[in-house]
DNA sequence: CGAGCATATACTCAGTGCGGCATATTAGAG
DNA sequence: CTCTAATATGCCGCACTGAGTATATGCTCG
């Protein structure tokens, strides 16, 4: 989970995700797209690729790179766990502001 | 976006936010959990609330943390745009593997 | 087989980030 | 007001990382 997030934190390779989204794309046109040569666009995949986030296909010289749906999901998954959030009145800072005064009675240490 | 991802996408962060779904706290009750220096703490917390991903409510001398369910619902959104990976047949390597000999008369660059 | 294309890997360098310690800051207790 | 608790900030060293250049590898075509 965390190699995701990782992976997906780095601006280049989170642009090169949303490229993905159009569809599978070799190596060299996404080098041209996002201003960058072409060795560290191939690092950038790699970092992608071990993270599952991307998978490839040969073709001749070319290799294809296209999202691979699975770790997209398993992201889609952490994230529920935290939908009741904002799908209930949960952890509020607001109200717990108002119970601030109320619950003053913890003295902590003692 | 990427801010959140970026903050997520470190182990000690990620730690304190899967900390805070059990609830606000204060910043030592964390550094003892985590077997961090309270500074350090400090300064991830800062930078998770850079993201919008933690907020804090003012106790007497203690700061309570607590997680900001907009910053993790955005999160939930932009992972929504890739649905369709999953959903539907989409993009799929494998697929593309059989295309390979058909689609084969690409030529490419002529 | 030799030339050229597409990509991966190795190496280097500069910038960044995490962790630790010391210190500043602010609030409550006596 | 002074002492202490809780937290934030500044500074330092070290490991990591992104970008670049040079080079190796593999495939296609003539």
């Amino acid at each position: 989970m965390i190699a995701i997030l990782k992976a997906l934190g780095e601006a280049t390779r989170f642009q090169i995700v949303e490229l993905l989204l159009g569809g599978p794309r070799p190596v060299g046109d996404m080098a041209v797209q996002l201003g960058l040569r072409q060795p560290q666009v191939s690092k950038h995949l790699r970092v992608l690729s071990d993270a599952g986030l991307v998978g490839v296909r040969v073709d001749a010289q070319r290799r294809i790179y296209a999202l691979q749906p699975e770790a997209l999901k398993e992201l889609e998954v952490w994230v529920e766990k935290y939908r009741r959030l904002w799908e209930e009145n949960f952890q509020r800072l607001d109200l717990l502001e108002e119970n601030k005064t109320k619950e003053k009675p913890l003295g902590r240490k003692k």
